[in-house]
DNA sequence: TTCTATGCAAATGGTTTGCAGTCTA
DNA sequence: TAGACTGCAAACCATTTGCATAGAA
């Protein structure tokens, strides 16, 4: 269940093989609580906070669960999630995709990406207009999943 | 130089009884500390930190900076700015408009406005795709002001 | 062996809460 | 006067840091 083999889909050994991978890349080791880490984390699915990681991974300190994180986020394995009410959560970064958004469903919290960024146009007329020399942007949408939807529409 | 008349313009004394107002109709009292409050804010001009506005209003107790500023935003006198590193800011909000957005220096922490959002086509086919009922969302914009461009560009 | 990574616990930064006293409407 | 508002200090929560130890290369 903790193994990197098991009953896993491919998808997700793939996942957490690519975080190794990623680590490495960066120089930093593969370690017994890091690989327990990245387990937790894939078995989390698509959102996780670093409180739920922390006890999703018994026996990992918890300054050793941010200190990963952070590496996490250096090497781009994972983003940040900005919540609706500002809270952080994180998410494993899809096929190491560079720039792209979040989609969170404020009821139960499930994230989806896009990458879609048809703001270009909004970017480049709000640099005319500020004199603005724009470097980045943060997007997050907010809303209800298909699946609250349906639960709150039988409700 | 609390008071609300000094030399300040039109703007900043219309700015602030704005505000007062908005409190008033949210059913709330105006107090001494609140009034020094509302001076400072208006006084630190388009973007401040609750912890410069605490600075900035001596005498004022952290609390009571804190209860105003979510009363100012429940009220939506105030809004958030969320900043390139995740630090929260605070920002008049323009005229009581509504959905807004904002562009932030990433040198010199200036907050404008801008209200445009031609998001609406992404948001359309994002809810479409992905089958969520999109409520609300959050963009912010980081780039470099023009001054500080300016600056930069003669250093 | 060397140097990175870990765990613990204490420190931190920012925000909130409890409470008795103060002031506004 | 009644109840909202205040200041203080303590409580809180999430995250970070110091340090001695354990572990990977």
């Amino acid at each position: 269940m903790t193994g990197s083999g098991g009953g896993q889909t491919i998808d997700s050994m793939v996942t957490t093989d690519l975080l190794e991978h990623e680590l490495l890349r960066g120089g930093h080791r593969i370690t017994e609580p890091r690989r327990r880490l990245l387990s937790s984390i894939q078995a989390m699915g698509d959102h996780f906070t670093a409180e739920g990681l922390a006890a999703a991974s018994p026996g990992v300190g918890r300054a050793t669960v941010f200190r990963t994180l952070k590496l996490l986020q250096e090497v781009e394995a994972v983003c940040q999630v900005v919540l609706d009410d500002g809270t952080l959560q994180y998410r494993l970064t899809p096929n190491n995709a560079g720039h792209h958004h979040h989609i969170v469903c404020s009821r139960c919290g499930a994230v989806n990406d896009f990458a879609s960024c048809d703001i270009q146009g909004l970017l480049a007329e709000l640099a005319r207009r500020t004199g603005y020399d724009i470097e980045t942007h943060r997007l997050e949408v907010y809303g209800r999943c298909s699946e609250c939807r349906e639960e709150l529409g039988r409700a």
